[in-house]
DNA sequence: AATAATGGCAACCGCGAAAGC
DNA sequence: TGCTTTCGCGGTTGCCATTAT
């Protein structure tokens, strides 16, 4: 009947681990390697519960493991948590040698308050300030919301479990993201698809990937055309150091080489605001791309003023945009059917 | 110098899904 | 098919070192 108990004994689940107990689980490991935690427990004589020692095993005792995290992996995690949140051992398996609870503890003593300490939300990766302003507009586009929510549970077992269906997929939505550029008329820079997809790429960038899910579901968000003309560029490209930043405020458009785009560690291109937001939808595609600075394939965003001087020169014909964006979100649902259900059930 | 507060890291624990019987 | 256990994951807690008062 069943499989045998793995470990009842509470009392062995001590919290200290001795190095004679470290040295006989790496003598262990190294004669039969990594297999029945359960059974490596009683074979050894350690006395401690398997499963705490597979988690040793894993988090400390493991040769390949690294010890500092590098400004580039602390950009990357915070990237990563802003399209998938706290999927740590995802996250992790992004990074060699890291393991999930380093990366969960680095988000935790350190990343989460250097994002507040900008003033960005580490949950939402939204500015506080639009965090306050949506908290006075409760109601506005659950519908997206929801298939955001619900494209994240889809995700894990798509990219770890799947990968030529993965493939598959990203081939389909990519002819499906062609059609959508060609129908909106989008005048396509010769970088825009290789940020997103790359037809030869093997095996797959998953920040890319996510990235590319996330330009969906923006796309498929009202609020924010300037999140579709954005490029996605490297994480790596986008900036050198998160530590050397902190200058940089949220408000700085104009970025170098070395700077970090504060708006990637954001949503649904937060950073505007909100009158900015409300006008935004008047542009035009061509001028979005100026905006953005996508025109030259660039990761540049252009300045607030650039931004101003547009939209104060527009006019307010927007009725053609949302309905290119309304064809396409369907036809997107259409492709991908499960975008569509309730996450919860 | 003593104590409290804080930060960082490692381990613990509960839950849900998967797997074995 | 149902029960039981394992496994993976992520949130929480405990411990220790450092800093502040």
């Amino acid at each position: 009947m069943g499989r045998p108990p793995c470990c009842s004994d509470k009392v062995n689940n001590r919290r200290c681990n001795s190095n004679d107990e470290d040295a006989n689980t790496s003598t262990f490991v190294s004669k039969h390697g990594i297999g029945n935690w359960a059974t490596m427990s009683k074979k050894s004589g350690i006395g401690r519960c398997g499963r705490n020692q597979k988690q040793r095993w894993n988090n400390r005792l493991k040769p390949d493991l690294k010890q500092d995290f590098t400004p580039q992996e602390e950009e990357l995690i915070i990237k990563l948590h802003a399209t998938i949140g706290s999927r740590w051992s995802i996250i992790a398996q992004q990074l060699a040698g890291r393991t999930d609870n380093d990366v969960k503890n680095l988000w935790n003593t350190k990343l989460k308050k250097k994002l507040s300490a900008m003033g960005i939300d580490p949950v939402t990766h939204k500015p506080f300030s639009q965090i306050l302003t949506d908290y006075g507009n409760i109601g506005g586009f659950p519908k997206a919301r929801t298939r955001f929510v619900s494209l994240n549970r889809e995700l894990k077992g798509a990219f770890m479990s799947r990968p030529e269906q993965l493939q598959q997929s990203l081939q389909k939505f990519q002819n499906f993201n062609s059609h959508c550029v060609t129908t909106i008329k989008l005048p396509k820079s010769e970088t825009s698809e290789e940020c997103f997809f790359s037809n030869n790429q093997a095996p797959v960038d998953l920040l890319s990937e996510f990235e590319a899910i996330k330009f969906v579901t923006e796309s498929s968000n009202y609020n924010s055309p300037k999140a579709i003309f954005l490029q996605s560029n490297s994480i790596i490209d986008c900036s050198s150091s998160l530590l050397s930043s902190s200058s940089s405020s949220a408000g700085s458009h104009s970025l170098t080489e070395n700077q970090v785009n504060w708006s990637d560690y954001l949503l649904d291109g937060a950073f505007l605001p909100s009158n900015i937001k409300d006008q935004e939808d008047t542009l035009t595609i061509e001028e979005g791309l100026v905006c953005s600075g996508a025109q030259d394939g660039s990761n540049n965003v252009s300045s607030m003023e650039d931004s101003d001087a547009l939209l104060s020169t527009k006019g307010t014909s927007s009725s053609s945009f949302v309905e290119s964006m309304l064809e396409c979100e369907n036809e997107m649902f259409l492709n991908f059917p499960g975008l569509s259900e309730d996450p919860f059930y």
